[in-house]
DNA sequence: TGCATAGTTTCGCAATTGCGTAATTAGTTT
DNA sequence: AAACTAATTACGCAATTGCGAAACTATGCA
């Protein structure tokens, strides 16, 4: 059924609907990383990027890979990214009303 | 500052991460419909349809059209349509283990 | 004017989410 | 063994979300 297909979607697309999450999936479009580089370069609370990146494992959004006292994340499949940048791609089409608010970026 | 755009990126996959307005959303691929006819298709309460309609509208992803007693809802930009691709080419991929659920659609 | 139809809005509530603080686990080092 | 580090988990709380029921608005028609 395409109900059940749907709410597949919709629990996707919940992983994406986060700003933390979506900056980690940025960190993690070049290289692997771990939880403190992360923690590191977003400038934000450690138990925070772990809860965030648990819920993009749990979507199988990323990997994890433990290597001594420290756990590396990568992402899983880059078509994701494609996903983030269709989105810019709508923003530039003028869908979503941010124009004003992009210009002071 | 990518932590504002991180924002936008997030708000606008939140207007996605529900299943009723993924559904409305396939409903409005072809053309354009009305409220009640949506509610009918999708077989859900009126004031249900109506409130995700109003999130839709308000991220700029569906427009209105008022015609006499009737509301034609209608996609603005087909480029959203390329996000539920993706999403579910991910799924092809492997990436979401709905494996054995999908199984069951 | 009165009534029916289409749609939206309001209200209340249960459920979920995000995040900070503190506690805990696991691995390393000495 | 003790101490340190990296990371996760638990807990509490404020904020948001989804949705049903009822009330409200607006258009069309007799």
């Amino acid at each position: 059924m395409a109900e059940k297909l749907a709410k597949f979607k919709a629990e996707f697309f919940k992983a994406l609907a986060n700003p933390l999450r979506i900056r980690i999936l940025d960190q993690l479009r070049e290289q692997e990383l771990t939880v403190s580089e992360i923690t590191e370069r977003l400038e934000v609370e450690m138990p925070n990027v772990s809860q965030q990146l648990a819920v993009l494992k749990s979507k199988n959004l990323v990997a994890a890979r433990k290597q001594g006292n420290n756990i590396y994340y990568s992402c899983i499949d880059p078509t994701v990214f494609r996903l983030l940048d269709v989105a810019k791609e709508i923003f530039n089409n003028h869908l979503i009303d941010v124009q004003e608010t992009l210009k002071q970026l």
